[in-house]
DNA sequence: TACCGACTTGGAGTGCACTCAAAGCAAGCC
DNA sequence: GGCTTGCTTTGAGTGCACTCCAAGTCGGTA
């Protein structure tokens, strides 16, 4: 609300924190890899704050809303569920006072991806180890 | 068909392919961690060959049956779709013949994997990094 | 002025991988 | 015999994450 509690957030923000409306959503589409489709959805959802409006009513999206985009479709490649990322939104649109929450959400993250990857690289060898079965079947 | 043709067939399965009909869907349940739905459910795609059944018509699991249902559960594991499964279970009904095709499957999987991997690093990297952030903040 | 392509909406549809319901059978135990 | 537990079947239902549809508006170019 107060000057003091916007200060520390335009620093969060970095250099990419631009809320200039630029973009519109097919250039969002290029961007992000998302299609439109998906965009309006996230909205929908709660998973993007709604962004600004050209005249006529079309979106323009900053480089802000970009990053943040950006950002979820990380988290998306790492198969977090929708509904998390749903909560994380919800609460940096909270504000400062939840940063320990999201600090912790993305740790409690952090644990499940680093079980994941070494999940996978269990299997990984399983199946090295079957291909060079068939590889030596073929000699 | 002919013992020639067997004999290959067993060594290729090790020491875990017995085909006595042991294993209750109940056993096996416990054993793979799949739930009794999804063991019926499989067999219906053709994930998995009929098993035997008791006299009074109850599926009876052999070890061979459950150490291909862990191999798949790996599989799952690492996100491979059903129906890539699928297509490897019915090479592997077909016989030997396929075994270079079955390579080639899991070669273009563990591609896939590696990638995946790489992806998930990256992903756990900016985690990282935000982690690191909310904690400099916090102090 | 005509046209094209990009954009808008809400609600319905899709594909995947299960997951469950309902109704019934069989075995083991008191 | 009665009860419980575990199994059987087919077909329908679920949850997730999109994905598409229809019908319309808007901006820019020829």
């Amino acid at each position: 609300m107060s000057l003091a509690i916007a200060l520390p957030l335009e620093e969060e923000r970095g250099p990419e924190a631009d809320d200039t409306p630029r973009y519109t959503i097919g250039e969002v589409v290029t961007r992000t890899g998302l299609t439109a489709h998906t965009l309006r959805w996230y909205e929908r959802i709660g998973l993007l704050e709604p962004p600004a409006r050209s005249h006529s009513g079309q979106r323009r999206f900053s480089d802000r809303d970009v990053s943040w985009l950006e950002f979820l479709s990380k988290l998306r490649l790492t198969a977090m569920p929708v509904a998390d990322m749903v909560r994380y939104a919800q609460l940096r649109r909270e504000g400062e006072d939840t940063s320990a929450a999201r600090k912790a959400l993305l740790e409690e993250h952090r644990e499940v991806l680093r079980n994941r990857i070494a999940d996978l690289q269990a299997t990984l060898l399983v199946i090295d180890c079957k291909i060079d079965m068939y590889a030596e079947r073929q000699q």
